[in-house]
DNA sequence: AACATAGATATTGTTGAACAATCCAACAAG
DNA sequence: CTTGTTGGATTGTTCAACAATATCTATGTT
């Protein structure tokens, strides 16, 4: 084998090293609570018992708590010292800032459409289209799910793992918000057609028309959210 | 008492609040491995031994290892399955996503000047002051820390308690890299000036012209740490 | 009835020991 | 010089224990 072709596959097995990492019994537990809190099965404000938990998931009381502390560190979890670890609960005052974080990186991300890699534009089309099907089938909830995959897919755009990574907690922390609305629809339903509109000015190269909009988009949802939420909050 | 005063003062017991909320062991432990990482006494590679650090701190190995697990997600530790955990080395591509970050946040905060919070100003201000005292001492380990102030203080600009926390972050990973270099002033004095200079500009209202200041700023630095960074990490 | 107090109880915080699983280095064999 | 094998060291995880703290309950007071 010429030495050539042994770089290149050595370079391809590299690329699968992702694939077969395993993963330890904390980050296994820390997905499932994740996924558990941001499907909304454990609510804002719901307390998390360690016995409890722990034998529901065959897990030790050290493990568990190992994946306690990752979950509190992304803000989804809520650790008082003596108290025990709650699901978090979102002030008004965290949802503006949470918009605020998402006008500044979306707004300057799209900017980047151009450099943009291959992928993330791929994405953005591909978040608009399930979006779409998901309210022809009138499911709702996948509306939701394919709206947050729009605007991570926007992040993407800047082209930083770092930035995607942020992002993706920033949207985590917004679904705890979703989940104390009852009505999904309200919430994301009248996205769907700007979500296309916006896609269309990126693939045109507009940057300041797509950053208007979505800016628009931002400031719209924002307001609408906290007008809803501050009245529960009371 | 006036109810007016009794608000104030209530108001200035919470902002109190912080100084004595107790912390658990763990936290205390990643705290000081925290500061012991970013001041360099571990540097990138070293790997931390569970039962030496343990031993040598007085905590149990289950709490050494919830510390553990705040600092990977912090990026400062990694954590190799069944490998133990060793201080972060950062790659090129790092380097590289970490400045993307920086100019994405930094430069888009500096444009909201005019909407700041007043102590955001005020710790541009000071961390320029500090950066110009420690230069004319030649303590150049504590221009650096100026240095880093100053783009903490660009970054609160925007008023963003989530954004100053990532740019804590991503600050926390550069110290990684400057602490492989051996030369801090090579590194941190040639911007003592320049900072002056973004201040100017941002005091007198200039935005376009602080953001492009700012920006050829991150440019040059990215490529001179890049420059010597790369040819050390091979 | 509202309120304070003091136990009693449950839960968290932290430790230490134990054992299995895994890695790593050194050595042996082909 | 590569490929098994073996032994020691370290991590992964559990368990049981106890101290520290919070919460609940009952009791007594005004």
């Amino acid at each position: 084998m010429p030495p050539e072709s042994v770089d290149a596959v050595t370079e391809s097995l590299i690329r699968d090293r992702s694939l077969l990492s395993r993963t330890s019994t904390t980050e296994r537990v820390a997905a499932i609570l994740r996924d558990r809190i941001t499907e909304g099965l454990f609510r804002p404000g719901d307390r998390l018992v360690e016995e409890t938990i722990g034998t529901a998931l065959g897990v030790s009381r050290n493990t568990l708590r190992e994946a306690f502390r990752l979950l509190s560190h992304e803000r989804l979890l809520d650790h008082r010292l003596n108290r025990g670890v709650f699901v978090r609960e979102l002030s008004v005052d965290d949802v503006v800032d949470l918009f605020r974080v998402r006008r500044l990186v979306e707004c300057t991300a799209i900017r980047h459409a151009d450099t943009a890699p291959a992928a993330a534009l791929r994405h953005l089309r591909e978040a608009v289209e399930s979006g779409e099907h998901a309210a022809t089938d009138h499911a709702w909830l996948a509306v939701g799910t394919a709206n947050m995959r729009f605007h991570q897919a926007v992040v993407e755009l800047a082209g930083s793992a770092r930035l995607e990574e942020m992002m993706r907690q920033v949207l985590a922390e917004l679904r705890l918000v979703f989940h104390v609305m009852n009505d999904p629809r309200t919430f994301h339903e009248p996205y769907l057609a700007r979500n296309r509109d916006i896609l269309k000015l990126v693939e045109a190269g507009d940057r300041d028309g797509s950053e208007a909009m979505l800016s628009g988009y931002l400031t719209e949802a924002e307001r609408q959210l906290v007008g809803a939420y501050s009245l529960l909050t009371r």
